[in-house]
DNA sequence: TTGTAGGCGTTATCAG
DNA sequence: CTGATAACGCCTACAA
């Protein structure tokens, strides 16, 4: 079924059937309603690879998602998938290896598929300017770290502010009287990483408090629960005094909430925990765990926005900084109280 | 950049530098490394339009997932496409609304994008068999529930016994000792959706053990911890006397927890709670929660083999039910002990 | 308002 | 071993 049969049965030309099919230039309705009766009856559809060839640009948009797997990321995607659908583009979601190179990968397709943009969502960039430059199509980052310095016109993000966001969570611990905090993150060996970040607004809040800072505290671990458990097992050994975990994610605050009760100590009794993100599961622990909590759904929809914005020249590389707020839900308490 | 500019460069005929990049045909050596040069060189990539518009067929595998949100689909669908990827074919993996029609969207796919085949996973799917047989490519059931009785020769499958294993996690409740059992799943108006089954097996076992079946103590709720909480939340307030949760999913059972944890009731000295799935959260709750666990990644691994066997038309459709787990972490106990 | 023809980048057939 | 050349299905001037 191609559209010269179609043409065929209809018995009208090609560039009609075409024309009826794009709603471009001028078609008597009798013709409309005929191919369309055609259209139907066979239960055509038109093949997108000749479309895509001939049209040197599909309307495709992909999102490469780095750790599919991130409860954090569900709301995220359906988000953009939404918007991405609204503005009548179809959405290729495309999950890249925690391991593997996800710009490479997103070159190859904007090749292939002659994308129209991408969006970028979770891990760590460690590029170069010039793969940057290589994409070639517009792009956007979102909660993305660079490694690198890179030109800011040449890449739109949508972040938070890792470091100022940390120090938020890890002041608040200091404000509740905290001074033996631990730190749970990953850090993988590249700079600037999500992880790295959050280390850094940690340590501020703790030099600006005057509380040195104790390497014995941090410890690395991925964003799951098992791996945050065993972590904070560790911590628990090593540290016998320490009163508060600041977890990156809420994940990792989960399996850190765990270690705890099972240990026998209670939250916020014994330990404080705040996590990170926002995710549900952390609302409907038991107890209901504290949080810095991302808008995600908004930093997904302002992704989007910003991608069509480039897409249709009305602006040039924008980067913005989300707001997360610190979600008080009583994991957090007042040492001594 | 094309196939053309290519062979221009590199001093050779257009074919010549096809069947080198396709290691089709007896290229020399000498030029084979010509022709590498020139395309890594200037970085080319073949556009796979044209390729797929040649080929009448790509390589392409598409995975259709009802619900990215679902936890349980994470590693899923990981191991699906770790095995897609190692036979070598690009996996497409395309998130479905909850409430749209996954099988037209594959239909439409399967047209524009000249699949290999498909795996659908999670839904259930109330088609005939004529829109099974419009597919006509090889294609995957998989956590999958079909409404109509379809002849079992025009698709293949990958469950679990939903009825038996729902019987099971009951059975085990009243072998506790438990007869004020109430039953969390959603149930759509369409039949034998993956909640109905899950009804059905609740109901068998009580009535195998002489108890009633009390329609006050099942309520209808969303695979979400929020659609738990607030559900048990109401049968608490409908059946004072109830001992005993079971959800449908993980993150049921841990909205519902929080439910009965936050009304100050103990898990499992009040209420005992199993859920469904076997979803890392449900382990590190405090308390850990009893579930069905199902074998997830063997699933996944058995469906992309079901699929490529299709493919490789090394078997016909095949219908494969894994047996699931009942993990006891100690959230359900004997009543009056 | 409608039809014809050329070409998008590949692959595959078939002579050299 | 290699190079023309004809499709693949569609869109889009351009002509009617």
């Amino acid at each position: 079924m191609n559209i010269k049969d179609i043409a065929r049965l209809s018995g009208v030309g090609i560039s009609t059937v075409s024309r009826v099919l794009n709603n471009t230039g001028f078609v008597s309705d009798a013709t409309r309603t005929k191919v369309m009766e055609v259209v139907k009856k066979y239960n055509y559809i038109p093949n997108s690879s000749a479309r895509n060839l001939k049209m040197t640009q599909s309307n495709t948009i992909a999102l490469m998602v780095k750790g599919i797997s991130n409860p954090f990321f569900s709301n995220m995607i359906k988000e953009v998938e939404r918007q991405v659908n609204l503005r009548g583009c179809p959405l290729l979601i495309q999950h890249v290896e925690d391991g593997s190179d996800e710009i490479n990968a997103a070159l190859q397709l904007v090749k292939e598929k002659n994308l129209y943009g991408v969006i970028f969502m979770g891990g760590t960039y460690d590029h170069s300017e010039e793969k940057f430059r290589q994409l070639n199509i517009p792009f956007v980052l979102t909660t993305i770290t660079t490694t690198q310095e890179v030109d800011p016109t040449v890449f739109s993000s949508v972040i938070i502010d890792d470091v100022q966001e940390a120090y938020k969570a890890t002041s608040y611990l200091i404000s509740l009287g905290h001074t033996k905090i631990s730190f749970l993150a990953r850090f993988p060996l590249v700079q600037h990483t999500t992880g790295n970040r959050r280390l850094l607004g940690y340590i501020k809040a703790l030099e600006e408090h005057g509380i040195p800072y104790d390497p014995s505290l941090v410890e690395d671990c991925e964003y799951s629960p098992s791996s945050g458990f065993t972590a904070t097992k560790r911590l628990m050994n090593k540290n016998k005094d320490m009163t508060a975990v600041f977890a990156a994610s809420d994940t990792i605050a989960i399996g850190a909430a765990k270690a705890i009760l099972s240990s026998g100590l209670s939250i916020p009794g014994d330990i404080s925990v705040i996590g990170f993100d926002g995710i549900e599961m952390a609302e409907y622990y038991h107890p209901s765990l504290d949080t810095i909590s991302q808008p995600g759904v908004d930093m997904a929809k302002a992704s989007v926005e910003i991608l069509f914005d480039l897409i249709t020249g009305q602006s040039t590389n924008k980067h913005v900084v989300f707001d997360s707020v610190l979600v008080k839900r009583g994991s957090c308490k007042k040492i001594g109280k």
